[in-house]
RNA sequence: GGAGGGAUGGCAGAGCGGUCAAUUGCACCUGACUGUAAAUCAGGCGUCUUCGGACUACGUUGGUUCAAAUCCAGCUCCCUCCA
């Protein structure tokens, strides 16, 4: 199917699309001339993570086909906890928690997306502003006879909790109307008509969508994006030490290629239209590779994922240093690095523990046991082993535990 | 408010006086095979260790006992039914 509005072809072609509350009426309004359209984000942390990309793209798109994305953060939604996906409350975080996160948070949209006054220029915008300022009383008689508990109760996120007989709190429940609250006040503030998120905000949008043509007789859409698993069903933005970071601070520009160089075969193809800007043609014949050649597609999307949140000479430090360290078995500058005093003799098995390669040392031992742990490749023999200064060949050795993870230390 | 049931390692979920640092599955880590992939196979998976063991752990506080995750009591939280 194609539509009329490049915005839509765009995100059908890439995949992004879940679904549509009107697609016909959607694509007739994108041609009508610059849209505006939101996705809220929670404030729950003080970065946003890979998970989060995928909506990020789609206003990155919206955007580049002429029209107004606005970034919501959820200043004050985040007071309340989105029960989505959830089978646990969220822990309630306070307002100065809040305001650091979101502080962190906007750094990264800066880089996908333009901000400013203009027409087609990113804004910006905190529902704490709104939120917080609202009389219960008058809410309630204003929105609340447009929402019924009988339909609240059919919602996936609360009937998760009560399946699984986990509580939902009364705060928790409220979340939703307050989501579709935030759609309304923005269409009024900024004609703002279209809601995209993910799939698991399906719900909450439509009743954005509903108060809308209720209170405002506008027609507003709703728009959701699958929800991404890799292949093997783990979900986006998670790894074993946590999720995948967009701020560098959080997560050095180099973890962050690795985490796309790790792509398995089966996503590349998805991962490259979903998170890449490189156009489609192009994304057609990389996915085609076979065998070891899909190596060289996981390298580009490494570099154009890379690029688009870090930087152009980011992605090549990291990608310079990866072929320096796992196609020539040397160092690299972008390989975390650690300074340890020799003044006297180090155990290595202190020495793993201090570069962030084990835990405790008792995994450190396990580690050298089981044979995966390597100065400049030479597997460690034994867990007593010692490190002098005239082991460091060139002021630094490079200390590795499995195949993957690898720091530079040098001699201070 | 009343009556029952429950709280175990990252998660799920066994154990129900010593043989329990705790079965099993998932997740995770390492090795082999590979392509920094997947699948498969092998090992590991509380902390420390002079590798003998020591220490801390089964919601929480006490108690019974030579010995408690296991029995008893108080407390906290959760669930179900009744009001």
């Amino acid at each position: 199917m194609t539509y009329k509005s490049e915005f839509l072809n765009i995100l059908t072609e890439r995949g992004f699309i879940h679904q549509c509350s009107d697609f016909g009426a959607l694509d007739a309004k994108l041609m009508e001339g610059p849209q505006s359209a939101y996705i809220g984000f929670d404030a729950t942390a003080s970065s946003l993570h890979a998970g989060s990309l995928v909506q990020i793209m789609m206003l990155y798109w919206f955007q580049q086909t002429g029209h107004k994305p606005i970034t919501l953060m959820g200043g004050g939604t985040t007071k309340v906890g989105d029960p989505s996906g959830k089978d646990q409350s969220r822990k309630m975080l306070d307002e100065a928690a809040i305001d650091k996160n979101i502080d962190g948070i906007k750094s990264v949209f800066a880089k996908f997306l333009t901000y400013g006054n203009g027409k087609t220029d990113a804004v910006m915008v905190n529902n704490n502003d709104w939120l917080s300022g609202l009389n219960y009383i008058d809410f309630l008689r204003d929105y609340g006879p447009h929402f019924t508990i009988n339909r609240m109760m059919t919602f996936e996120s609360v009937k998760l909790r009560l399946d699984r007989e986990q509580p939902l709190t009364f705060l928790e429940f409220n979340y939703m109307i307050l989501q579709a609250y935030d759609f309304v006040e923005l269409y009024r503030r900024n004609d703002t008509i279209l809601q995209m998120g993910g799939s698991d905000q399906w719900g909450n949008i439509i009743n954005g969508v509903e108060l809308g043509r209720r209170t405002e007789q506008a027609e507003l859409f709703a728009l959701t994006t699958p929800l991404l698993t890799t292949s093997s069903g783990a979900k986006m933005g998670k790894t074993a030490d946590g999720a995948v970071w967009l701020n560098a601070d959080m997560l050095s520009p180099y973890d962050y290629w690795q985490y796309w160089r790790n792509t398995e075969d089966a996503d590349v193809g998805k991962f490259l239209k979903l998170f890449t800007t490189l156009p489609m043609s192009e994304i057609k014949k990389l996915e085609a590779l076979q065998g070891q050649e899909i190596n060289e597609a996981k390298k580009i999307l490494a570099n154009e994922v890379t690029k688009l949140c870090h930087g152009e000479q980011a992605a090549k430090d990291a990608e310079s240093t990866a072929q320096q360290v796992f196609e020539q078995g040397g160092v690299g500058d972008d390989l975390p690095t650690i300074d340890i005093d020799l003044s006297q003799e180090v155990n290595v098995l202190d020495l793993l523990v201090e570069a962030g390669l084990a835990k405790s040392k008792g995994e450190a031992r396990k580690l050298v046991q089981q044979g995966g742990a390597r100065i400049n490749d030479v597997a460690i023999q034994k867990a007593d082993a010692v490190i002098r200064k005239r082991d460091f060949e060139d002021g630094y050795i490079k200390l590795s535990a499995g195949k993957k993870k690898h720091v530079l230390v040098r001699a201070a």
